[in-house]
DNA sequence: GCTTTGCTAGTACGAACGTATTGTACACTC
DNA sequence: GAGTGTACAATACGTTCGTACTAGCAAAGC
């Protein structure tokens, strides 16, 4: 009976244009007009597929977050590499460098001071992938300690907790132009090297690499 | 001539109006209507001594940014307690334990999503406080460090650097509900056990303490 | 071939927004 | 005591918001 369309891709046109739009000019820039307009369509084709705004604000944080659950699981990049140079591949993810690391972090900061407020979406647990990221990171550096990388004494899940802390709280410092991305990734690099028993005793830091 | 008003305690008045909004419906919700309705005064009031939304909430951050200058100085509690515990403390400021912290975390977050995409937020320079902050941090490691409660090749600067980014990283997992604040506040303790020389090897951490 | 149904566009409505304009009451100088 | 300018209030204007409503168009079932 329909004039056969894509729902799904239809849907995801529109997000995408959502968070275009986010990442660009603000979440609070996206407005029914604005995100149609962006996408091409009218705003009644937004709200034949997402009924009210806040649908489509949803839509839009459950894409952000279903990017982050793939880059915890497909982002080990070479384990052959080392554990320490893997650690640090992977949490160097987290850091803003490129335009599109930028845009991604700009749209999650902006969700994320929403659902302070907000009652909708401060009820959806986005905290899930949060932790999934970190049983990751635990699991590898669990992996490393049985290897003797780490040193016994070592607690891996509070570790992996800080380390991941960490690597957000600098990813904040990025983006408040309170350090350049490369010195973020050398503090990151700083802290592995010193869980990890192998690293040099000391290398330069916090200047230029 | 005038019907004698203090113009600072009116703007005082009126800025405490829009980060009371700011911290309970959110900075979006913040219009001229409702932080006069908040404040108490008309409309034309706020217009008076903010011509502009714009200056309105300049005048918002610009508040928030002294509270936290004010905090970097004046919140060193007893330097007799050990520096151990002295950093320990003063860097629990900034996890949200209460209400208080946690609606300065969410009216900061708010207009730190916001600088990331309206140009006239951008510009400023409210880096300027989280230098400060490092800064003091810095200076408290390195008098650890001369006293030899933090070992020799340890970099003060990059370690009060990822101190400061771990706080800042926690306080964001406490308000995503990812953990409570007793839990952020042990792994902040377990990090700095690891840096302070005299800590106890190893202390219960990532459950209750 | 007509009807039914999925999809898209156009438009209207009430509310809220930031801001400009106008008016008024009071404290001060002269 | 008249005049001046500050401090505030009331109101109006034009825009944009989310959403509801209506119509049209193409494909599929009979």
């Amino acid at each position: 009976m329909p004039k056969l369309a894509d729902h799904d891709e239809r849907r995801a046109q529109i997000v995408a244009a959502l968070l275009r739009i986010a990442a660009s000019r603000g979440l609070h820039a996206a407005s029914m007009r604005t995100v149609a307009a962006e996408a091409g369509v009218s705003v009644s084709t937004v709200q034949y597929y997402f009924h009210t705004k806040e649908q489509l604000l949803l839509a839009g944080l459950e894409h952000q977050a279903e990017g982050v659950g793939r880059r915890a699981a497909a982002g080990m990049p070479n384990d052959a590499a080392g554990t320490r140079d893997t650690v640090h591949a992977w949490l160097v993810q987290f850091i803003p460098v490129d335009e599109e690391q930028r845009a991604a972090y700009t749209v999650f900061a902006a969700y994320h001071a929403l659902a302070l407020t907000d009652p909708a979406l401060a009820g959806l647990s986005y905290t899930h992938g949060s932790h999934q990221l970190e049983g990751v990171l635990r699991d590898l550096l669990t992996g490393a300690q049985r290897a003797g990388e780490v040193a016994p004494d070592r607690e891996v899940a509070a570790e992996a907790g800080n380390l991941l802390a960490l690597a957000t709280g600098l990813a904040d410092s990025v983006m408040a132009n309170m350090r350049p991305p490369d010195a973020a990734i050398s503090l990151l690099g700083y802290q592995i090297d010193r869980l990890f028993i192998v690293a040099s005793p000391s290398r330069p830091v916090a200047g230029r690499p």
